[in-house]
This record gives structure tokens, C-alpha cells and sequence, in this order.
DNA sequence: ATAAAGTATGGAGCTTACTCCATAGTCAAT
DNA sequence: ATTGACTATGGAGTAAGCTCCATACTTTAT
């Protein structure tokens, strides 16, 4: 597969995957004999994963270090949950930054009714 | 009241105040005879509502705009109220895309007891 | 007189995740 | 043979808000 077809397939722009193989987030593609990159289902699964992972919060570093395991993968991986857990952590202590932001504006609506 | 005076007293770092004048954000403090800058109260004013704004989420492009209004504010002025409003709204989609987000994370937590 | 502290300036660097560009080589079709 | 589509590369640019640097001048203290 080539990158205008994993891009297609994955929704993750071309200039987007040389990126991630230059930061080491999917893993380098073999190369044809004309250095054209050569995707495979692999790359797919990684990007998948990439996308899930971007939407929950992580950044690109921390996905960076779970590609390995995405071979065989272990729901119950101690390190794994212990992650997710400190994800969870940062979300709640966002909204609740963004909670108190909130509940100050409020105080400066004027009601108009 | 010179740079070190003002970072001190407002809590902004001085390399920040000149950031802030260069952006415009801050108004221009007048020069002494040696080309020092000579900040006063209204800076301070100044400083303390752009550290209020931004705990609120508001970027300084947009502070900067309110900047002018602090000299005779009105809480009822219905452009200052639209935007407050419309803050307000941005911070709740985005505690809902984080909730979200967390509930993800939620179902992947596996339960040890 | 001299050293230390404070200030001035323009400009580079940092972070994160891309996005775009110029230049150049490759491949398929006409 | 030549056009057009695709790919390769290194490097620059973007957003946002700082932060730091080298160089140079001023002021204060000893």
C-alpha cells in the first residue's frame, strides 16, 4: 500500500505520515525497490490506534511508547492501566479548572430578565 | 516603577511585559530620559485583568481588545456580555468532549476487586 | 575607577502536531 | 518523448505565549 491509499484509508494526511515515521510513532514502512514506502494492515491498526489514543488526550510522546505493545496486547497490563488511570486524572483536574473559569463568568452575566 | 518593580508587584516576568507591549496588549509605558520605561498603576490594572481573562480561557487576541474598555468599564455593555456568553459556551463543549473522553478511558479501567 | 546590577534591543528558541514548500526522482499513459 | 500523477527529501512555517540570549548602555555602590 502506498501513502496516498493509507492516507485515504486511515483519514491521516500523507505529510502527516512522514511526520509520525520521523518521530517514531508508526513504525518505518519497508521501502520498494524505487524507495516508494510500502504500508501494510499494520500501519492501519497504528493510526487506528494513534486517533483513539489522540482523542482521549494522549499526546504523541506517551503513544509513542504503547505502539510496541500493540502487538499483543494486554488488557490487564499493570502499566497500561496505570496510564489510563493518570489520563483520567488530568481530564477530571481539566474540568475542574475549566468548571471554577466557568462558574466565574457567570457571576459577571447580567441577567436580563 | 521600572521593569523589576512591576514583575514583582504583578507577577509577570519582565521579558513578559516587553512581550505584551510589543504585541500590544499592555498600553506603552512613557520613557524616561535614559530610554527606561516608567510603568504605573495603570499597568497594574492592566496586568491584574489579563491574568483574570486568561484563568477564564480568554487568549490575550482577544484581551487585547478589552484592554481599551478598562479605563470606564460597563458590566452591562451587551458586547462584553455576548462574550462572556460565548466563552462560557466554549468551555462547555469542552468539558464535554473531556468527559467524554474520560468515559472512554473508564471502560478500559479493569476493575480489581 | 571599576565592578555589579539593572535596562534596552532584536531576534532565536521552546512546545505540540502538524502543514506546506521547493526541488528532484519515478512511473504510467499517450 | 513528453506530459501528468505520484513519491522522495530536507527544511521552513503555523499557532500561542512566552522565555532566553548576546550585545550594549546606564546607574549605583565601593
Amino acid at each position: 500500500m502506498r501513502a496516498h491509499q493509507l492516507a485515504e484509508k486511515s483519514g491521516v494526511a500523507k505529510d502527516t505520515l512522514r511526520y509520525y515515521e520521523k518521530i517514531g510513532v508508526i513504525t518505518a514502512p519497508r521501502r520498494n525497490a524505487n524507495g516508494y514506502r510500502s504500508y501494510n494492515d499494520t500501519h492501519v491498526k497504528e493510526l487506528k490506534f494513534i486517533k483513539f489514543a489522540q482523542s482521549v488526550g494522549f499526546p504523541l510522546t506517551k503513544i509513542k511508547k504503547a505502539i510496541p505493545f500493540l502487538a499483543n496486547p494486554d488488557p490487564n497490563c499493570p502499566i497500561l492501566q496505570a496510564t489510563i488511570r493518570e489520563q483520567v486524572e488530568q481530564i477530571d483536574s481539566k474540568i475542574q479548572e475549566l468548571q471554577s473559569a466557568r462558574e466565574t463568568l457567570l457571576r459577571w452575566i447580567v441577567k436580563t430578565d
